[in-house]
DNA sequence: TAATAATCGAGACGGTACGTCACGTCTTGGA
DNA sequence: TCCAAGACGTGACGTACCGTCTCGATTATTA
């Protein structure tokens, strides 16, 4: 399970007495802020309307999450099928590649690109919901490249000394980029060519360390 | 010059009446939300923060800027030096780059991070503000590597059918990445790494175009 | 009680949830109104001075009132003593009315005066406050001239048909207008001449009606 | 002429050198001024709003009048009919009186209430224009009443000591009060009783001098 | 069964910043 | 000297949310 909401909430050795918490204020609370997202916008995303929306007091959010952007991310990991967290395994690199960025690149410009672009705007202010972030969805998704990457090496696919969070980060920031900066679609085409440029890459790449064992021989 | 602030301010035919805009008003808002960006952080930065240590109404903040944001990327403009917007041509596309990243990571990992990390939040949430930034700060950065490669292009270093645009992505992407999702350092392994890949790519890639030629052959 | 706050906030069936309305703010609040009214002047009496002197958010000002003039209406009923909410009954009208005038004029003419003249500006401007003000103030002042003339016609003092409302037109229109206008002082003289006036009206006016009755012997 | 404007406009010796008063800006500035009133009331009436509709600089406004209400003032005054200054001489107080009050009390029920009600308002904020209020539109109004009631005394139809002052504030103070207050209306029945009570007040007041008369007898 | 304890809704509270309005003053070029 | 245009510093407006704080009521465990 992830850690999201304060500290307290998670604590294992919270005493049981007292009233339980309230399974049907947390559903009305992450259902309520789902829907003002999808309505109004992240903007109009605030602990009164979200309070307001679910017939909750906003103390009770307070006690459960830090902010709005916690709940949101709670809400998507929780949406997150579990399928979505096993690196596709198809024998080649370039196709488990397109496994990963073709499903990520149809979602962010579809539905999930304002909310994940609002997240990553709310962690740029907020060093505690930037740590939750990085560690849930962001590590999640490079994990799986990392995985893919790891296997194309053993496979012999790649540069043996290839490195694979440089690997994550040549696939995941151009996408980021183009989310944030607008300046080009995040398409199909898009996602072909961020693929194969990084399969290039990761093929002929001479790192240092290559290098390093060329010069030896 | 630069197109930041309300339309009608750079409106060319606007006519020569009335009191002048102060010029004096004009430093003394920038150098303010530049002094308090440095001291106390972009969340400390807001309107009247700057108007009060400009000794400055709100409203003439207003008449001027649409936000805090505007000031601050006005004022980046400003200070960027001439000479950093022209493109490198040392000869080679890897030092090239090279000349191109290695400064920006720096930058970027010392006093500039946390203004440029603060302005592209900023952007999630302002689509004037967003279309501001892109069109004048990131796509100057974005127009350098697209020169880069064009050269590198023409002297047969790369693939013919690369995609300039993509390229830039793959540059500046992952260092974006890195900036705003703090997974890894900004550091000069990275700035290698990341142009030793990126020339491979550029190099080897495999485009559509690329495989029809051959397939021609 | 009185009725000028928010309509909701004398609600009879209110219900008792919540965190319950701070009496010390309330005090605080009616404390520095009159403070820098008596201090400055009504002209220095703004939202932001009283929230600022009574330590208190001006939020919690609009929530219970709608301008600073309901403030100060609000203070001078609580100030108001309760004996000076009973009509004098001397015996005969024309000491009655002196009992009622001379204190009146008395105040106005000194404390009280500005005030008043405040108050009644601000009624021009604010229908809501005028209705506040126009019911309780000033309903209070002619109900007792109402009662004195009613007493009197009674003892057969004065013409059975007189008009109690317009009895108290002359009683405080006159007074009203010289606070409002300047033109003369408000004085004992004053006093005493208005009363003798009215008075003489009072018993010897020839009213339609009264016009009629003798008409019909 | 009356003199509400600034001192400098009528300083007698003011030199006649440079480019003269437009005759078409004041006349711009009084026109808006009035349409502003009748269109949106008082409440909307400012500098800005009469400058724009004006098409003149604010700069211009302030130049000759303090501010909105003087402009106003001087609107009323150019106004107001010759004959409306001379007072009514019929034979008698009472028809004379009614020939006062009923006009009166009909424009204020109508389209001189509003404008009448804020610029006594103005008048309890602005000494200057108190001044220039009650010197000029006031005065004129109660010069009238001692004028009809100096004759009526004259004539032996009221006691020979009645206070003229006092008379006038008799008359307008009641107008006044259901003017401002707004209590009840000001309709030909107000007038008419108004009327009949003061000519009675006047004609069997007992005054102090009288009483003192009647004592030495 | 009663005491204890945590949670819940409602909503008032102090606080910060917002973006706007109008004020009265000023600085231009032109009449 | 006046005028329009319009920028300026000043001050207050009324609103939006923030995160915290009482309340009385509810719902569990513990004694």
């Amino acid at each position: 399970m992830t850690d999201l909401a304060n500290a307290e909430t998670n604590s294992v050795t919270r005493p049981r007495v007292g009233r339980p918490r309230s399974v049907e204020s947390r559903r009305a609370i992450i259902q309520s802020a789902m829907t003002i997202l999808q309505t109004d916008g992240y903007a109009a995303l605030n602990i009164e309307a979200i309070a307001a929306k679910a017939g909750v007091s906003k103390q009770t959010i307070y006690r459960w999450w830090n902010s709005a952007a916690f709940i949101v991310l709670e809400a998507l990991l929780a949406d997150m099928p579990a399928q979505e967290s096993i690196a596709p395994d198809t024998g080649t690199l370039k196709s488990d590649l397109l496994e990963l960025v073709r499903p990520t690149v149809r979602a962010l410009s579809q539905r999930r690109g304002p909310v994940f672009k609002a997240l990553i705007a709310e962690a740029q202010a907020d060093a505690r919901f930037a740590e939750a972030f990085r560690t849930s969805l962001m590590s999640a998704h490079r994990e799986m490249v990392r995985a893919v990457v790891g296997r194309a090496k053993l496979r012999g696919e790649v540069v043996f000394d290839v490195d694979e969070e440089l690997a994550a980060d040549m696939i995941f920031g151009p996408i980021l980029f183009r989310l944030l900066n607008g300046h080009a679609p995040l398409d199909e085409t898009f996602a072909f060519g961020l693929v194969d440029t990084t399969v290039a890459a990761m093929r002929f790449v001479e790192t240092g360390m290559r290098r390093a064992a060329e010069a030896a021989e």
